[in-house]
DNA sequence: TAACCGTGGAT
DNA sequence: TATCCAAGGTT
């Protein structure tokens, strides 16, 4: 059976709007560590680093982070042989921590079972923990130049204002998707999926978008009907609940405390101090049930405020000294003040540490 | 499906 | 100060 042959619309302006977009690109695209020169080959281990710290993440932030790692470790095989707390200590500070346990575990599988290369087909890029549908497009497009829709923020921001798509962007993903993949070009997918991250970073931004810039201006539904910021259409989100906490810092001497590493849940990994839950509501006169032992705790005068994504916090740091070495569970230890400090730390806890004066000197 | 999971910068 | 949001993924 032979195949309708597809329907071409006719584009008085001659060029496709994938090529115009790439002409664009050529002449604006962002200069940024993990990106190969113009027509050079991406290293898929810097591709793949650089899209697992980008996830929720500003540009601004992941630069360094990005370069550290990659002279720290250059290859996939030199950050799967390395110890999980060391890639831990090194993503302090990055959030969101779940992505460096998966990066290690990822790390660990593409150097196990695909023999240290990263694989090239999306499907089997899904198949490696902490990379989901964004990440395995954006992969396989910008690494293997394969024709992938790489649909992250940007481009959900750039289509549905394209198109003047009103369905809530949560719901709207499937049509997103289809119109995105029309789109695709024949050949430089992986510049494609740049060009487009680059438009909704420089051009076509949540605010104030610079339309009098864009090459889809002509086409664009939303800028033709001056409603360019009515999209994407969002659903309000829910208030963020108020939450109160404490932190214990048990000291013991002048250099060395008390650490735990969480298994799991915030800060899963991670050294941290020990604390109340901050899941639920813990009142105030049940915190010190949550103490990692008895002794003279003595409350900051000024909780530290810190805000997550789903609630805000305001933690009463409590400090207590003690001589004798109390058993605690498996995962708390004593640590050295100093090493503390060079291990990372979650931002509360760091909060936590300096408002008890711990980095003074 | 919705909740969970960090952080810092812009407005 | 409050809100949004930045190259999302997992459970």
């Amino acid at each position: 059976m032979i195949k309708p042959q597809a329907k071409r619309r006719k584009r008085p302006e001659g060029a496709a709007p994938a090529e115009t977009l790439l002409a664009w690109y050529d002449a604006h695209r962002r200069d940024l560590p993990w990106r190969a020169p113009p027509g050079r080959q991406a290293d898929p281990y810097a591709v793949w680093l650089s899209e697992i710290m980008l996830q929720q993440t500003t540009v601004a932030t992941v630069k360094g982070y990005f370069e550290k790692f990659l002279v720290r470790w250059p290859t996939v095989e030199a950050l799967a042989e390395a110890p999980l707390e060391d890639v831990l200590a090194a993503w302090a500070g990055l959030g969101y921590y779940a992505r460096a346990r998966n990066l290690h575990a990822c790390a660990g599988k593409v150097a196990r079972d695909h023999g240290g290369r990263f694989p090239a087909r999306e499907a089997a890029l899904l198949d490696l923990p902490g990379v989901g549908p964004y990440t395995a497009a954006a992969v396989a497009a910008i690494a293997f130049d394969a024709p992938c829709a790489a649909i992250d923020g940007n481009v959900e921001r750039v289509m549905t204002r394209l198109y003047a798509i009103e369905t809530p962007v949560r719901q709207a993903k499937p049509l997103i998707r289809e119109k995105t993949q029309a789109l695709l070009p024949a050949a430089r997918a992986g510049d494609f999926a740049q060009a487009l991250m680059d438009l909704g970073a420089m051009v076509c931004t949540p605010r104030g978008p610079l339309c009098g810039l864009c090459p889809w201006a002509q086409n664009c539904a939303a800028c033709r009907a001056g409603a360019q910021e009515d999209y994407p259409v969002k659903e309000k989100k829910a208030e963020k609940p108020k939450r109160r906490g404490a932190i214990f810092i048990l000291r013991r001497g002048e250099e060395t405390l008390l650490a735990r590493r969480p298994p799991e849940g915030l800060f899963g990994g991670m050294s941290a101090f020990p604390a109340t839950p901050f899941s639920r509501d813990v009142g105030p006169d049940e915190w010190l049930d949550f103490a990692p032992c008895p002794a003279e705790w003595r409350a900051l005068a000024e909780p530290v405020a810190h805000v997550f994504t789903h609630f805000a916090l305001r933690a009463t740091v409590f400090v207590a000294r003690t001589e004798a070495a109390p058993r605690f569970g498996a995962d708390c230890r004593w640590a050295a003040r100093r090493n503390l400090d060079k291990e990372g730390l979650p931002t509360l806890m760091r909060k936590a540490a300096a408002a008890a004066g711990l980095f003074d000197d």
